[in-house]
DNA sequence: TTTTTTATGTTAGAAAACCTAACATTCGTT
DNA sequence: AACGAATGTTAGGTTTTCTAACATAAAAAA
């Protein structure tokens, strides 16, 4: 049923299984990088009873995604927009956006003019596929 | 490519992510449980720099398994035993071993007739099928 | 150029999670 | 009754994580 089978998958991958350590090693970032993230509402990791962060694959997923677009020289609200922009590109006809489309490439083409290096490698796609299905 | 996919696979499932809290609540075990399982070695957990135990998801489908064996009145020794063949059953010819398949026989129908409680439900295969692909 | 802001490093102190080891308990088996 | 297997409980110690504060380098703004 292919109903069952999305919603297997949706749950394995928002499942709070790994404590940061673990995040750390899996993206190669430092605990005070992720913190800062959640501080900026990048990530949401849910909390154990005694209030360790506890992160999903979904979450490992978007730090590495974070990383790259900050590799890339996109600032974190710039993050913050695009993050907020897919959240509800779905229907058109829905209330007026905070940010208009206009606004988001302005701020693209701004992140793009300022930032020095800028010649990436490959579409390197930050996600988990390289340890997970 | 089919090596890579598994190979993927195999990676995924074998990396040490999970602390002991989390596989309690996946597998409804007690870390008294589990440390005991290890001990007599059913599992074997990777340990952190700072000796914690990590586990990964065979860890957590094996220990599935091992309380689906105690459930259906199998003892630790009988398990031990079971796994033991499992690991080498591949080619016939190899050294003659420790255990003859009559003798596992033999303990399985013990195990069978002192038994108590022996009307399972399904035929419950402990894995993470609920959880993960 | 000077001043601010951003992203990250570092440190300290406290709390949570985990560890090993030992002893206790329950319940079949001998 | 005595024993052994599986699990519970407790104690003391170590590791991991937390928040909060202050530090710093590089980029952006003034």
């Amino acid at each position: 049923m292919k109903w069952v089978k999305n919603m297997t998958h949706r749950v394995r991958r928002t499942m709070p299984l790994l404590p940061i350590s673990i995040v750390m090693q899996l993206t190669e970032l430092t605990a005070r990088q992720i913190r800062y993230y959640e501080e900026h509402e990048l990530i949401s990791p849910a909390r154990s009873e005694g209030n360790k962060r506890m992160f999903s694959l979904n979450d490992v997923d978007t730090l590495l995604e974070i990383k790259d677009f900050l590799d890339q020289g996109i600032n974190i609200a710039g993050i913050k927009k695009i993050y907020a922009l897919r959240s509800q590109p779905t229907i058109e006809k829905t209330a007026p956006q905070t940010i208009t489309d206009a606004e988001l490439r302005r701020i693209l083409r701004d992140e793009m003019l300022n930032s020095k290096s800028f010649d990436r490698g490959g579409i390197r796609q930050g996600d988990l596929s390289r340890f997970f299905k």
